[in-house]
This record gives C-alpha cells, structure tokens and sequence, in this order.
DNA sequence: ACCTGAACACCGTTCAAGT
DNA sequence: ACCTGAACACCGTTCAAGT
C-alpha cells in the first residue's frame, strides 16, 4: 500500500545485481513471498530470465540478498543514532524504515506499576541494545515477508551473511556491558535469539491480521487469536488459556521491550555479580 | 541413516491422514525439504495424488501436521518422566528420538568454574524446563528438517497448533516457578523464543556440517565456519572475530544450558524478588 | 465415502544464440 | 561481458470418472 514510486520501470539503465535485488525487495513487499517470481521480475525489469540470472546464481541467492539488504539497512539506520550521517542505508526498504532520524523510541513505560526503570543512563549499550532491537521489530513489520526468510536462511546457513551483521550489532554492547569475555557468545546468543523469535512472532501477528481481514485493526486480530485459544480443551491447555486475556491485551511494543529487559537482566545478574548484580531494586 | 524400518510398503493397510503424515516424515528425513513431493508421495504410499488430496487440503497442510506430529512426539516423551507410560509418543519420529526412558540429560555440568548450581532440588521446575528444552533440541538434530518448518509455521500462522503445544509446556513451569500471573506471558514467550532459536541455531549447524562434507565430524565444520568469522573485516566485525575461536571450541548442549539459565536468572530475578531474587549465590 | 490418473497452470533453470 | 527468449524438467493441484 504504500510504495508506490518508480512503476512502470523504463528499460533504460542498465541491469546490475544491486537493481535486481531492489526490484525483489519491492515485489516481495508488494505481492508477498509467493511474488517474487522469475517472470514477474522480468516483467519488472524487462528482461528475459538469463540476464537475471548473469547476476545471480539462482533464487536462494537472491532470496539471501534481499534479506541482506533490508536487515543491513534497519541496523544501519540504528547506528546513525546519535551521528548524522545515514550511511548507506537509503534505497532499500520502503516507507519510514530506514528513516535514521528517530529510532521510533520503544514504547513508554507504560507499565503497571511494579518495574520502575532505575534511572539508567541514556545511551547506556542497554538503551543501544533496545534501539537495535527495535529497528529489526520495525523492519519485520515493513516487510512482511523478514521473518520468514531470516529464519530460513538462519536455517540453511547460520553462519551466513546476516548472522554476523546482527551478531556483532548486538554483541557490541553486550561487550560494553562489561559482560566477561568467556559470555560474550551465550550472552549474545540469548539476546539475538530472543529479539528475532519475538520480533518475528509480532510480524507473523500483524501480517496474519492484515491477510484475513485487510482493513481490520490487529487488535480485532488479537482478540479472534485469544478466543482459539479460549476454545482449546481446558484439560490439556490450562495455562494457555488462562494466558489468553493476557495476550489480548498486550501492548506489542511493550511486551517485545519487557522480554529483552528480562534477558538483559539474566545477563547483568549472572555475568555481572560486581556491578549491583541484580534485578533493578525496586525504587526506595 | 537410521530409518529403514517399512521399506517397499505393500499396498494393502488402507491410506489415512496419519498414515500420509507418517510418510511425509520418513520422506522429509530421508530426502530432506526438497524430497517431499506429492509424486514421491504417492509412490510410497502407491496411490495416486487425488487420494492424498481426499486426506490433505494442500502441502501446506501436510508440512504443517508432519511438524505437529514431530513435536508433539518430543513434548510427550519429556512428559513421561518420571511415569511410566509412554504416551501417545510411539510411531513417528525415527530413532531415539521418543524414546520415553532418559530425557538425554543435559550435559554435566562442565562448567569452568564460577557457576556452581546451587543445588536445585531435583525435578524443580527448572530441572523440567531444561528437559524440555533438550527433547526439542533432540528432536531437530533427528529431523534436520524441523527448525525451518516451525519458523515456517510460526511465521505463517504464530498462533496455530504447534506454537500452543509448546507454549503450554513451558508455560506450565513458569507457572510453577511461581512468576506472578501478570508476567506469565513475557516469560514464557522470552522462554519459547530462546529455546527454539538455539536449537535450531544448532541444528542447522549439524545439518550444514552433515551436508558440506557427509563424513566430517561437526567440530572439523564448526573449525571452518570460525575460520570464516575470522576472516571477516575486522574493521567491521571485531566482536563477531573475536567470538570466533569461543564458538569453535563451543559444547553444544552445554552452550544451550547455559542461555537457558541465562534466561531463567532473568525470570527469578526480575519476576520472584521475595523468593530469593538474585543470581544462584556462589555457594559459600 | 474413497480412490484413480490424466491433464493443467506455473515455476526455476538452462543454453544456444545474439550483440 | 552482457543479454535474449524459447525450451525443459518438474511441481502442486484439479477433476471427471470410477468403485
């Protein structure tokens, strides 16, 4: 819906792999992951299907390139934060998602009550580590179609060109955390794995509300996800249905950013006994 | 390698969903992703693609229920621990891999030194949250195939029929651990997300090793992806090179362990400050 | 109700041929 | 070096027809 610029592809400027890839990325926005066809993006670019494939070597390869471009330019547009400078994010990724302005701040504490945010300082590698986080949350929502990829291409090569991107984006911080370098890999670990199973989770959420019923709200949405799970056989599902409320309600934002405090509190707590150790003291 | 039970199937024993379902699996660890194609379906099962069809709306259908029925093995067999009866484990998922006598129990405690478990009683809801974290991440090192399908299913369809199962699982420790209710839901997710991207993390990296080179153990791979790391920029991946060497000398299983205590630090300490609150006190 | 199997639409990929 | 486009092999799915 929103893309919109550069239809009707003129034939002129040459074909490069860097061109094929921003037409995957629009079409794979556009029409979804069954989109993204050899013949739609010869359509696209006015080609025949061999000059596409001068420049990659097959589908895979393009599918990860995609995936590439669109994560390098979330984390990009992270670490232009506090500087000025974009650096090479712009192109890529439709919309607000690579705008390197303001990291769509993480939602306010809303919070109930009980977790009263111990003052940190701002700019602290947790506040880093939220920005990042958010901007793969944000991406995942611009393009439907992140989660399902990364976690394919995680699942075929986990040491492949997007793992590091993210891996070291985190890692740094957790090594300015002050985290012993013997934790870094778990630490670091716990932390990507959290942020890209929930980020995606929320994605799949939103992308299931906009397939079903195009113009509803995702807390329509929600709340029909809620009543399945009402619905399942109370003897074998107890704990899910009385989670079910819960997840009706939930604020996405709020719920995504409490889930890596939690983490980044394990790690502070086992990894950093000497700081202050634990939880944030309740404010006295 | 270890499937070789109902070899040349004969064509009597009427066609049935699970029956299909239990050939898709056989065909997925046979053949890997790639190789369950309704046309090597039918010849397993000698019939014809209609008759499939009349059992199995689509094969998205049938990737998904041969998911369901993999983890729903692995959840009922860490559910027969310390009973007797094995549930309704049986059939699918080749193997060891339902085996209900010894969850595989995590590695021993290995550790370098500084954390000394504090003696948790035995069969606490930690001890069983550990196991079933480990009969999953048995079950995708058996079934190579598993981690891509449930990042599929859960980017298709994040509140469909696996996701539940798993969440209830976990769920119900949580509950036990004593988390107040309110934050059951991050928790367990926090929980879920960890375990599952780990895992899969793990079982890629076997299943890549297994296919680059068939014969190779997967240290000598994992020896070759930290090369790798170490010869990415190092202007551009510091962190990333210098977790290289901690990730090839890495034990899987103890790796594993260690994020999730990680992650259950992170719950008791943020969620239970009256229970004792912190990290496990280096034993005096 | 359950199964057969030919047929259809579509897809990724190749390759001899052009410039 | 870069591109064309017809052709190939294969796949998921359908459906009229059988029992």
């Amino acid at each position: 819906m929103a893309t919109r610029t550069r239809r009707t592809q003129r034939r002129t400027e040459a074909l490069s792999r860097e061109r094929i890839v921003e037409a995957a990325v629009e079409l794979l926005d556009t029409a979804g992951e069954g989109g993204l066809t050899f013949r739609a993006l010869t359509e696209r670019l006015a080609t025949g299907p061999g000059a596409i494939y001068w420049h990659v070597a097959n589908k895979e390869e393009l599918l990860d390139a995609a995936t590439d471009a669109v994560v390098a330019a979330a984390l990009a547009a992270e670490r232009a934060e506090s500087a000025g400078s974009a650096g090479s994010a712009g192109s890529i990724g439709p919309a607000g998602a690579a705008a390197p302005a303001e990291p769509t701040g993480p939602a306010e504490p809303t919070v109930s009550a009980e977790r009263t945010e111990p003052a940190e300082p701002p700019n602290s590698p947790q506040d880093k580590i939220r920005a990042i986080a958010f901007g793969l949350f944000d991406a995942m929502e611009d393009h439907p179609w992140l989660p399902t990829q990364l976690a394919l291409q995680l699942s075929r090569s986990p040491w492949g060109s997007v793992t590091p991107q993210i891996f070291e984006s985190i890692g740094r911080q957790v090594r300015a955390l002050g985290v012993p370098e013997g934790h870094w890999f778990t630490a670091t670990s716990a932390l990507v794995h959290y942020i890209l199973g929930a980020a995606g989770q929320n994605a799949a959420n939103s992308a299931t509300a906009r397939t079903l019923v195009p113009d509803v709200d995702r807390a329509e949405f929600l709340d029909a996800a809620s009543k399945a799970w009402n619905e399942l056989d109370p003897d074998d599902y107890p704990f899910t249905r009385a989670v079910a409320a819960q997840m009706r309600d939930h604020d996405d934002r709020e719920q995504f950013l409490a889930g890596i405090d939690l983490v980044l509190t394990g790690i502070t707590a086992l990894h950093l006994p000497g700081d202050q150790g634990c939880a944030p003291p309740p404010a006295p």
